[in-house]
RNA sequence: GGGAGCAUAGCUCAGCUGGGAGAGCAUCUGCCUUACAAGCAGAGGGUCAUAGGUUCGAGCCCUAUUGUUCCCACCA
């Protein structure tokens, strides 16, 4: 049969031919088969605006594994794909391209703005759905949603009234984070901390009685304009006798109390501490609890307000120095000093986060954490690996409430409405149209918008259908796997699972597959300001789809940061090229298109041992792929491909394909055949791509390799007595190549093979393809052979001797034994000192003592064989 | 300040419940042996960070130390 495949396998040409061939038979979609398990996924739905990366191609890679392999097991599965509309980072970066038009989200009102970030979402939202097909995911695509479409907004309503009819939503003035470049809050998970290089101001304080002063060391003098006392420890011997008293606030003037409160560390800068709890969270609650005025003094921008107009309009670099000057003009400064502190930022801007008090929309945490940390201690929910259950408990444990207003446009409006006439507030699941307390129709809606995290919370079961009963979300959730990385898991993977919890009384997954981070090559994070991002649409370009997902599968374990090394992707791409010749082979001895039926009646010892060694295989990955070692699994797919079929089996058959007996050739034809598109099978879920090309250019029966079933191990085909066999064969070989090549003798050189054994059927059965592969020119076997001009070697079970008197050393040669002998004593006395241990002996398994036991009777025997052949040399 | 990860060949990393240390790349040697030079056959290279401990047996379990990375935290 000619073969029609290329010498090089080429991704470009086939990559999107078989994703249209699959997509087109609909072999993504899930049918909502009765009676069958379902195995469901929710895509972790990226944001449109961003663009495919590692990370996504990590995250992606390892999820479309697990659903193609649960597909060919048989499961309904369903992979729900979608993205995010990402509230914040998109209103930022549509602000950001206005910007350079010279115009303002408010010059344009919120209606046109809504109406471009539209625009937007239809640009660049497809965009990374694209680039997910790139990678060969089989998402239902079906059944891709968006976080602001019309079912998760109705999920959203139905989950922001359930909440606050519970009493778990409130409104309220706290202390919240505030971006002065996003102008919105941002919720304590959203505050990125860095140290950053700064001062230690410390400032005279004086009593208002003239005696003397406290001394203030403080960081942020500017907001020294909304002081409205000093705090220093009650048990404070320093200060004592000053609590109560009354100080001058330098600058304004004005009298501030000296106020006791033990939160105040004795230990640190002077023990004294300015109380601003407009601008410090700390500050803020010692003001509750002293019943202190909150003084605000910056604006949403962070300038300085109008009421100190000395300084109003100054950002809050200016006036810290504008201050700072004044209070040393005043004679109030005493020192400055450097000092490191850490400070919040944005994590979407990197803008320094002011604390600031503000009225915003809170859900209530604590009734709801407690559900989602009880779910995971009892392992209805699992992290693999194990150990991230900590930073969930730690995170749910310590939580305080959730801020989920946002001062954006884009994102899911809070459908509360404020009645101008009674004042009271009307949260409704549908537009309200009147006050549903005194019935009035002047109401307006909230101008806020939900935190983006607030939809995506209820993206599990909000795609299915809920709140409302549809049959997807009745026969699909809860889902099955959530992959997702370590970084999001107090963002989303905590979020969706108390509101699972709360919303549906369901874990909304029960195992949540954690990976690290994809790195660059010396190990730091990819990211736009170093330029060292690794574009995957362009690894994809140059290796394929296959080779990038192979190196993203394989060499790390889960929750691992892992470098992106091209070496790694380039001996990916080597793999595949390695798996499409070894179709090139077998389709180029193969007589028919036919599927060949496997006779198990007439088969070779040679290829007893593939099969078993097959078989062992498929029970391998499959039970690598059921408990998440997907790196494993994949290991040992290349490991079997490449060093096993191909160098070993492969190589082995061409003496039968080649040979005069029909019969022969046809059973090495069907084991070829048999083994490799099964194995074609168990590589699927991780190259796909390759896989399904090869697949249907052999012989098959079925539509698509995606759709066929994942093989079974079958008691059939184990064969151990036959792999074990096999293995005195390839010793053989093995240590003849390995002696030919430590002599410098070239392949072209062929020599007579002589071998001495006591398993004469066994290594008789091997003589045509041990003469190809230790390049003989005639195998013989025999009782004796000893010959002077002859290369000895002695493997465990057979002594070979090669004739090639013109490159014999005597000596050489009784130094080569030897040396082995030397070896093979090593082995020996290993052995027996463990056999030799009685507590060994007494406590060790049977299945490890019987293995010391088989060493020490390879070793003895290889002793004797050694001795029997420098004997004969000595005789010489 | 609290917590976690990592430390294994020159480099990047595997090593699942403890049973004589592995891969890829790199290096060296010999090969175009008609599936594949993106390949074939060989070779060299490791006190598994250090010190103790548990065990018949430790890369793996326990304790401490060192180095490194990350997460969290209200020391102004």
């Amino acid at each position: 049969m000619d073969t029609a495949l290329a010498k090089q396998y080429d991704p470009k040409e086939v990559e999107n031919r078989i994703y249209t061939m699959w997509q087109e038979n609909r072999y993504f979609h899930a049918k909502r088969e009765e009676g069958k398990k379902t195995y469901t996924i929710v895509i972790p739905p990226p944001n449109i605006t961003g663009q495919l990366h590692m990370g996504h191609a990590l995250d992606n890679t390892l999820q479309d594994i697990l659903i193609r392999f649960k597909r060919m097991q048989g499961y309904d599965t369903l992979w729900l794909p979608g993205t995010d509309h990402a509230s914040i980072a998109t209103e930022a970066k549509i602000v950001e391209a206005m910007r350079k038009e010279g115009i303002t989200k408010e010059q344009i009102g919120r209606d046109a703005f809504l109406e471009r970030a539209w625009e937007w979402k239809k640009t660049y939202g497809g965009r990374i759905i694209e680039q997910l097909k790139k990678m060969g995911s089989s998402c239902d695509w079906e059944r891709e949603r968006f976080t602001l479409d019309e079912g998760c907004s109705k999920a959203v309503r139905e989950f922001f009234n359930n909440l606050y009819e519970k009493g778990l939503i409130y409104r309220g003035e706290r202390m919240i984070n505030w971006c002065p470049h996003c102008k919105t809050s941002i919720s304590d998970a959203e505050v990125e901390y860095e140290d950053q290089a700064g001062h230690f101001w410390h400032i005279k304080y004086p009593f208002a009685d003239g005696s003397g002063y406290i001394e203030i060391a403080t960081t942020r003098p500017e907001t020294m304009l909304g002081d409205t006392a000093v705090a220093v420890h009650p048990d404070d011997e320093r200060y004592k006798d000053v609590i109560g008293k009354e100080l001058v606030l330098p600058i304004l003037h004005k009298k501030i109390p000296v106020i006791a409160d033990d939160f105040v560390e004795m230990d640190f800068g002077t023990g004294a501490v300015k109380i601003t709890p407009a601008h410090d969270p700390n500050d803020f609650e010692a003001g509750l609890r002293h019943n202190l005025e909150v003084i605000t003094v910056f604006t949403e921008d962070a300038h300085i307000v109008d009421d100190y107009p000395k300084y109003a309009g100054m950002d809050l670099a200016t006036a810290r120095k504008a201050i700072v000057a004044d209070l040393e003009a005043e004679g109030a400064l005493l020192s400055v000093e450097d000092y490191n502190h850490n400070v919040g930022t944005c994590y979407r801007c990197g803008t320094n986060i002011e604390p600031r008090v503000s009225k915003q929309w809170f859900v209530k945490m604590k009734p709801l954490a407690e559900p989602a940390i009880k779910a995971v201690k009892e392992g209805e929910t699992k992290f693999i690996p194990e150990r991230f259950d900590k930073i969930y408990f730690h995170w749910l444990e310590n939580i305080k409430d959730w801020c989920i207003s946002r001062q954006l446009w884009w994102g899911h409006r809070i459908p509360a409405w404020y009645c101008d006439d009674c004042g009271e507030i009307t949260v409704s699941r549908t537009d309200a149209t009147e006050c549903k307390h005194c019935g009035s129709k002047h109401i307006r809606q909230d101008e806020d918008t939900l935190d983006t995290w607030f939809s995506s919370a209820l993206w599990p079961f909000s795609t299915l259908g809920w709140p409302e009963k549809t049959a997807d979300f009745e026969h699909y959730y809860p889902t099955n796997t959530l992959v997702t990385g370590y970084d999001i898991i107090p963002f989303w993977v905590m979020r969706m699972m108390f509101s699972g919890i709360d919303q549906t009384g369901q874990v909304p997954f029960n195992t949540v597959l954690i990976h690290g981070l994809v790195r660059d090559s010396k190990g730091r994070k990819m990211s736009k300001s170093l330029g060292n991002g690794v574009d995957p649409l362009e690894v994809i370009d140059s290796y394929g789809a296959d080779a990038l997902r192979f190196s993203l599968a394989t060499g790390n374990s889960p929750g691992n940061d892992m470098r992106y090394i091209p070496e790694r992707v380039e001996a990916s791409r080597n793999f595949a090229n390695k798996v499409w010749n070894a179709a090139r082979f077998i389709l180029m001895n193969l007589e028919s298109d036919k599927v060949l039926p496997l006779d198990l009646n007439n088969l070779a010892i040679e290829d007893k041992w593939i099969l078993s060694k097959y078989n062992t295989l498929v029970g391998e990955v499959t039970s690598n792929l059921e408990s998440y070692e997907l790196g494993m699994a994949v290991q040992k797919l290349y490991d079997f491909i490449w060093d096993v079929f191909c160098d070993w089996y492969i190589e082995i058959t061409k003496a039968r394909l080649t040979g005069d007996d029909k019969a022969a050739a046809d059973t090495a034809r069907s084991v070829l055949n048999y083994v490799f598109t099964n194995t074609l099978a168990l590589l699927h879920p991780f190259m796909p791509f390759i896989t399904e090309e090869i697949w249907q250019n052999m012989p098959h029966i079925g539509e698509a390799l995606m759709v066929s079933s994942f093989p079974q191990v079958r008691e059939d085909l184990d064969f151990r007595d036959e792999e074990e066999q096999f293995t005195i064969i390839m010793n053989v070989i093995k240590a003849i190549r390995n002696r030919r090549s430590e002599m410098n003798v070239p392949p072209s050189k062929k020599t007579t093979i002589q071998i001495q054994t006591a398993e004469k059927d066994v290594i008789n059965a091997g003589v045509s393809y041990i003469k190809r592969l230790a390049w003989g020119s005639s195998v013989q076997i025999g009782d004796s052979f000893s010959s002077a001009g002859a290369v000895r070697i002695v493997t465990d079970s057979a002594t070979v001797f090669l004739p090639m008197s013109e490159l014999i050393d005597v000596e050489a040669e009784k130094q080569r034994l030897l040396k082995d002998l030397e070896k093979a004593n090593e082995d020996k006395n290993f052995f027996e000192s463990k056999l030799n241990n009685e507590t060994f002996m007494a406590k060790a398994p049977e299945a490890v003592v019987a293995k010391q036991k088989e060493g020490l009777a390879k070793a003895l025997k290889k002793i004797e064989m050694i001795n029997d052949n420098l004997k004969e040399l000595e005789s010489l």
